[in-house]
DNA sequence: TACTCAATAATATTAAATATCAATAAGAAG
DNA sequence: CTTCTTATTGATATTTAATATTATTGAGTA
């Protein structure tokens, strides 16, 4: 199938990459609308699902949340806040090596893992530890 | 607030203990409906929750599809086939002591992590290569 | 046995994402 | 440039997982 330059695409793109770290559909599509307010919903996600596709985009599913979209760049780990909601991003040298020590262990071709760590993120904790006195 | 207990909250934990390795909400409810057909979906939900909160049961929260529930057991990561959507166990001793590691390096006060791995069952596998042929 | 309110059943609602489909426009061919 | 094909769009409906709502029921105490 012969896949086609739409101005849409371009938009999505851009917009990932403007907000630049872990946007949802919902606030990419806002992005978009802002300036173009025709767009549809649909698009954006269909466009995302594309992308990543693609791998012009990283794709995080985040169980519970809504799935956040990323630039490409170097590899790293999210870390979920569990007060607040956001996500933060962990460089994880460590992890490298992880994957190929499963491989052998086991009959699956593992094709990527996703670790998501959770807890509670410095200003949540401040304001936690603030208010309990 | 004080707890009750219900037999229905006892069919939810009977269910999933019998059903005993990653069941979904919907197959929890369905395993319990067959004998008694008039438990609510909700209900299922709602003692899914307590019983994960009063650490009874483990929840799996695997992005893309629903959260999938286990008895208590060793700690184990799991493994999502790609082809099958089916849900494996992976034991791996050589995780432990990650969280520690990056217990040090941020702010945050961890919590807890997911690590889902992704890849294809042997039986997959076997499928595609056979089909491929 | 009677009383209180936590828990239930049933239904409505929400949120994230996909499916449907007529209308539009990208890009090749003439 | 014009025409043609069909991938892509916009709009809406639908799906799926899960939660919210609320009158009713029943667990546990008094």
């Amino acid at each position: 199938m012969i896949r086609r330059n739409t101005i849409q695409r371009t938009f999505v793109l851009e917009a990932v990459n403007k907000l630049h770290c872990h946007a949802t559909a919902d606030e990419i599509y806002n992005e978009i609308a802002k300036k173009h307010p025709t767009i549809s919903r649909a698009t954006v996600y269909r466009n995302l699902n594309l992308l990543s596709e693609m791998g012009e985009i990283r794709r995080l599913e985040l169980p519970g949340s809504a799935d956040r979209f990323d630039h490409i760049s170097s590899n790293h780990c999210h870390v979920k806040c569990e007060v607040c909601g956001r996500v933060f991003d962990v460089d994880m040298d460590f992890v490298s090596g992880l994957e190929s020590g499963i491989r052998d262990a086991h009959g699956f071709d593992f094709t990527g893992y996703d670790i998501i760590f959770h807890g509670i993120c410095p200003e949540c904790k401040e304001q936690k530890s603030s208010g309990k006195e």
